[in-house]
DNA sequence: TAAATAGTGTCTCTCAGACACTATGTC
DNA sequence: GACATAGTGTCTGAGAGACACTATTTA
């Protein structure tokens, strides 16, 4: 969406002492997930740990930006071989940059957010994965549950506003299962007739409606357009 | 405020080729600044340019990161460097990271804002640096008008809704002194009673008022606490 | 008919925008 | 007193929360 680029001097950059940019020490640079999702049966939201080796223990996703790669891409490709999971659009939310904070080196770590649809989850390493409530992260290395709490807040900010902006729930969709979703994103009850006065005109009714339920059938609505990013 | 961390493996850590942390190129991290202000006199946003070698031109001050540093402290050090400015707390915006932006090589930049009181640009190096308005920023290289964009949506965003979150007027001020800054960031004029009433609960009344204006005296305001960051 | 769920009318509260009024100073 | 600016009362419209009503289906 956009030509996403900024820098810095020329090719004949120098700084004051001279050096070069191929003389100055650099960081590694790595991109840390919180990939969340909506369990089947469950209310809240979850977070994909994966087992890394010892002494390290359960942590978020993540890997180290290989040469020439968009940061993008890098998160694609840590998700695809650590949970096996495709199709995402995360989005970046924060640069943690503490010189100490990793014991291997100098790294800088981007943090992204993605949610998910659960079944993309079934797939994952079994054993090697796991999902816990976003609330209760269990004790992680490197400020993750920083990144998990960002990211719940980046989530709860742009569902507050729009249905399903990630795309959770499969079209179509009753707005009744709509704010069940959106409760579990929230993390609270939502005000049925609020919630629908809120959410219906962002909506494109399909003249269809369910039936073989108890009580009022229930009209079935699709996204009106496609997601914005 | 945080303790800023995240990031990926341990000690022992090894890829599925095997190799080492060490074996991977790694790209130059370098920060860019749109550090905005408020001449004098005017009423808009200006954003600080410098002068960049041939061909390069007119560019937002810019460094890469040091061995050990963190990036809020390459954000000071380009800024003391190249336009005398001290005493900020610049926050991050985006990554920018398509790798072929810089022809130097393959650099990430993380695009950062800032405001700053106008006479706080005075010692900055003449002929080397302009203020120019953040509408009609020139054509600036590696994408910086998009860091202008997003640094002037958030500085909007903040001044919308508390008042002077960025300590730009010396206290004690009157509401209208403060009123006629957050127009100048806004870019446009806001409804003198509401505004008051948004912001008069934000401040703490000092009882003393202006005197020897025309009209009646108005009342001098300080904030309430220190600025959130 | 009873129960259950969908959908809507409407009251209230809050808040922004707008207008106009009152208050208090200087010229 | 005329004028200018500070500060406030109040009306209106939009929107969220809350409650209750109507609508339409199954058991």
């Amino acid at each position: 969406m956009r030509s996403d680029d900024t820098a810095n001097g020329t090719a004949e950059y120098r700084d004051s002492s001279g050096r070069t940019l191929a003389d100055y020490p650099r960081p590694s640079v790595a991109v840390d997930t919180a990939l969340l999702t909506v369990l089947p049966g469950e209310d809240h939201l979850s977070a994909l740990e994966v087992l890394r080796p010892e002494p390290t223990g359960w942590a978020l996703p993540g890997t180290f930006l290989h040469e020439g790669e968009r940061l993008i891409d890098a998160v694609r490709r840590s998700l695809r071989d650590k949970a096996g999971v495709e199709g995402m659009s995360p989005r970046q939310l924060h640069v943690f940059d503490d010189p100490k904070r990793d014991s291997r080196g100098w790294v800088v770590s981007v943090a992204h957010v993605d949610v998910v649809e659960a079944d993309k989850l079934e797939q994952r390493l079994a054993g090697r994965t796991r999902l816990v409530p976003v609330d209760q992260p269990g004790r992680l290395p490197y400020g993750h549950e920083q990144i998990i709490g960002r990211a719940v807040a980046d989530v709860r900010n742009r569902y507050a506003i729009a249905p399903d902006p990630d795309r959770l729930l499969d079209e179509p969709f009753t707005i009744l299962e709509l704010r069940k979703l959106h409760e579990s994103v929230a993390g609270r009850a939502l005000q049925r007739d609020t919630f629908r006065r809120l959410m219906e005109p962002q909506l494109a009714g399909s003249g269809r409606t369910t039936s073989g339920t108890r009580g009022r059938p229930a009209e079935l609505f699709r996204h009106r357009s496609a997601p914005i990013a």
